[in-house]
RNA sequence: GCGGCCAUAGCUCAGUCGGUUAGAGCACCAGAUUGUGGAUCUGGGGGUCGCGGGUUCGAAUCCCGUUGGCCGCCCCA
């Protein structure tokens, strides 16, 4: 048994397990560049002030936090979202717009273990920034939807809930609530899914009983889910709400000509916690109800300039690989990878073998993928090995095709045979993979 | 941070009432097999029974602790 093992909640990769990852990556990466994004990366390690400054000091609970050897202290970055806008921050005026930007990383969190959820994971997110209207939700929900679909995910498998804190702040301003007590509404919203009406048991320690007449228009509010159950609602307010009304149309309108409505469910009782989101926020889930939030996103205005930088609206998301992978392999959508090369060398005695060498390093040099028994085998063993590995075709190097300047082809799907000349190998190769 | 369940070979698991040297299948390696296939046969490597302590003549088995895992709570940026 191995004395070391692998800190609880940290993942190794194994060759099988890695092809899995790259698959996942590849499909977000490719979606990402076909959207028009470009990548970035930035550093693993960051200033803990970074996190304190954005989220408060409890988060230091939950971050693989430390003093470095320059009595710096120091945090493994949990998101991408401050570093992204301190990167964007500190060139904001030199960047092309809109700035449209994505990462694939690995992101470490203090945490207890559970179903889709590590103590590191990876994320891919993308953002927008510099872009205050409602297009950037449209390009961004759309990316979303398509960083699934690209797996072969369907409006079966998943959906994606909108919603709008900034409706919800107007709406319960209509309604004559102060500051702090929309946050504590927003709270009960957040958890009334789940726990129904005891959601409301902090906001009713902090202000009192919400008043039934007022509690009954805010569990309407939160059970919205279509946009003209919500014009029908606001209709009478005028004033905020009404605008807002027309950004809702244009994000509803853009989806719906991009074919997309069937993935996008309106949904007011999702608000994401109480972070840092300013408008729309979104959310995606299995149909099924069955594992943890597939990704989620919003738009944050104000936090590029919390952070230190200029005034610059944003959004963006974020999706997590765990729970992705998840659904993946419960819809058989994680297909499982054979490494196999195209060539495979069975090679005779020593003379031979190198004969062999030359034209193996030539064909890998070619792009040809090209294996070999590392050491001299019986030949009955290397024919088996050639059919174990995959490959397409066994190139025979014996002592008899040696001696008289051939190399023996045999196709491993229906064993034919033939002999070709030394010098006409690179071409006869060639020739078989572009007809193949 | 709290609670429930679990831990025997790389994997899946068996192991009787506490009793001899802890087993099987799969996987891996080798041989049969220096010239033709995913087969078969034979053999091999691999275990501090998670770790530590206790009870006992004797512990994989019973007890306590601990570490790790799974599931749930808190949290989920």
């Amino acid at each position: 048994m191995a004395t070391f093992q692998t800190l609880p909640g940290f993942r190794e990769f194994y060759p099988e397990d890695l092809a899995r990852r790259n698959h996942v990556f590849r499909l977000w990466r490719q979606t990402a560049v076909n959207f028009g994004f470009a990548e970035y990366d930035a550093p693993v390690l960051e200033p803990l002030e970074l996190y304190k400054a954005k989220s408060g000091e409890e988060i230091e609970a939950q971050l693989f936090s430390f003093t470095d050897k320059g009595g710096r202290d120091v945090a493994l970055r949990p998101e991408m979202t401050p570093t992204v806008c301190r990167l964007v921050g500190a060139k904001a005026n030199a960047l092309k717009r809109p700035i449209k930007w994505f990462s694939i990383a690995e992101f470490y969190r203090y945490e207890r273990m559970q179903k889709g959820r590590g103590r590191c994971f990876n994320q891919f997110n993308a953002d927008i920034f510099g872009e205050p209207g409602p297009e950037a939700e449209i390009e961004l929900i759309a990316l979303l939807v398509q960083c699934l679909c690209a797996f072969g995910l369907t409006e079966q498998d998943f959906y994606v809930r909108l919603s709008d804190r900034n409706l919800w702040f107007y709406y319960l301003e209509a309604l004559g609530l102060d500051d702090a007590r929309i946050r504590a509404v927003l709270g009960a919203v957040d958890r009334y899914e789940k726990y129904g009406d005891d959601a409301f048991k902090g906001y009713t320690e902090q202000f009192g009983a919400l008043d039934p007449a007022l509690k009954e228009k805010i569990l309407a509010f939160l059970q919205i889910k279509s946009l003209a159950a919500l014009e029908q609602t606001l209709a009478n307010l005028g004033g905020k709400p009404a605008e807002r009304l027309a950004d809702w149309r244009k994000v509803m309108g853009g989806l719906e000509a991009m074919g997309l409505t069937r993935f996008v469910t309106v949904d007011l009782g999702v608000v994401r916690g109480l972070a840092y989101y300013t408008g729309f926020v979104f959310e995606a889930f299995d149909r099924k109800g069955e594992l943890r939030a597939l990704a989620g996103g919003g738009r944050y205005d104000d936090l590029v300039q919390k952070l230190g930088g200029p005034a610059l609206p944003a959004v963006g998301f974020a999706i997590g690989d765990m729970t992705f992978s998840l659904l993946l392999e419960q819809r058989g959508l994680m297909p499982t990878f054979v490494s196999a090369p195209d060539v495979y060398c069975v090679i005779g005695g020593e003379a031979a073998r190198r004969t062999a060498f030359a034209d193996i390093q030539a064909l890998r040099a070619s792009g040809r993928r090209v294996e070999y028994p590392l050491k001299e085998v019986a030949f009955g063993k290397q024919f088996k090995q050639a059919a174990d590995s995959g490959a397409r075709i066994a190139l025979i190097y014996g002592d008899d095709e040696v001696a008289k300047g051939v190399v023996k082809i045999r196709d491993l799907r229906d064993r034919s045979e033939h002999e070709v000349r030394a010098g006409d190998l690179f071409t006869v190769v060639r020739d078989f993979f572009a007809a193949d």
